[in-house]
DNA sequence: CAATAATATGAGCAAACCCTCACATCGCAT
DNA sequence: ATGCGATGTGAGGGTTTGCTCATATTATTG
């Protein structure tokens, strides 16, 4: 009934057949969802037996949990990234389209595996297991607006820290999952969306 | 394998068999996410037999279909409601207002099952079913943004009905699945957001 | 080269799953 | 009242599911 792991990988194979199974679980919900979504299924995916998969895992439930924060901390990772990629002299619209970027090729691979993670991590009880992550992301987040404080408006960091993300994502898939997907649209919306937020002045209690 | 309904309901106790079951299904993935939408624990739920299930609907995935149906018309109905009752010399910010009101509801009572629509939307092919939808619900967003047409920035108004909704969601679930929910931010970021994103003004291509 | 620990295997069990079908009941028209 | 179509029933068939365990293979250690 738990969701951590089992045991732990020592040698570098286990550590490689751990790593099949969290990249075939991701495979099999990207293309079949939550609905073929099987041990069997991803065992056979991963190319290891099921005995194999339940040894590092302790259940179907677990083995998602470790692939949310799997996920998540790609994501956090390719924030990192983008910002650290960031020339000291860019301009807050380019920096804002950074990490539109950054956040557009997660959900645009695979909006099916992004869709299930959103649901997945609703039901299981994983507040502790990712605590961690959303706080990175939202220092990330804080610190860069610091470095744009003059051109933004009266936004306290840390609610924008939270907001942003998933504004961005809400965005984002809306446009990339329509047929043919509209990227350029998708990045120039959530890139609008962003810049609209961090600029405006609300009616007066800011201090200017 | 079709998605398509099995037997239209004539007498009006099929009717309420059926609108028990889309119930039924709704209350199930609310509290047990799509785990645990089973058709046998749909059926217990609604207080009528599995075999009564199968003579509405020709499959779970067919159930899940209309499900989704329903949601989607809910939705575009409670937005039309949210503009028809604003008041004729309504601002634009109260009017953003009202329809980030309208919808917060689906959202925040039940995240599970809007994040569970979210995935099996994108994993059913019901582009043919949902489309009407969401071509009413872009009508009512371009008709209102007509009302405000010089508050506004240089959007296009089809760009911004598909940008809207999506954002507007992203928000409030991010801030009303906190424990405890923080629904009244949620309201002020997401329309923070909604604002800034309308009055923004592109870097001079916009005919004032 | 043993010997021991770590890792991998897959047949298969109990439980749960989706769905069918033969039958019972209900409501309306005549 | 009678007939007939519409509606409701639920045991259970055939399949799939999550998961275990006895066993085999591979790596590491002395």
């Amino acid at each position: 009934m738990t969701l951590n792991p089992r045991k732990r990988p020592f040698q570098g194979r286990a550590h490689a057949t751990v790593e099949a199974i969290l990249e075939a679980s991701a495979q099999v919900i990207g293309s079949h969802g939550l609905a073929g979504f099987t041990t069997n299924a991803v065992a056979e995916r991963a190319g290891v037996s099921i005995g194999s998969l339940y040894q590092y895992f302790a259940s179907k439930d677990g083995l998602m949990a470790a692939l949310i924060e799997r996920q998540q901390a790609r994501q956090v990772a390719s924030v990192a990234m983008a910002i650290s990629a960031l020339a000291s002299d860019a301009s807050l619209e380019s920096a804002v389209r950074a990490l539109v970027r950054a956040a557009m090729q997660h959900h645009h691979d695979d909006p099916l595996l992004a869709s299930a993670i959103d649901h997945e991590e609703l039901r299981l009880p994983m507040d502790d297991r990712i605590g961690g992550y959303l706080e990175q992301g939202g220092a990330l987040v804080t610190g860069l607006l610091d470095r744009f404080a003059g051109e933004i408006g009266c936004v306290d960091p840390d609610d924008a820290a939270r907001t942003l993300p998933p504004l961005v994502r809400g965005v984002v898939d809306a446009w990339a999952n329509l047929s043919p997907p509209q990227l350029d649209l998708a990045e120039a919306e959530a890139t609008r969306a962003v810049l609209g937020y961090l600029r405006m002045r609300e009616q007066g209690n800011c201090a200017s």
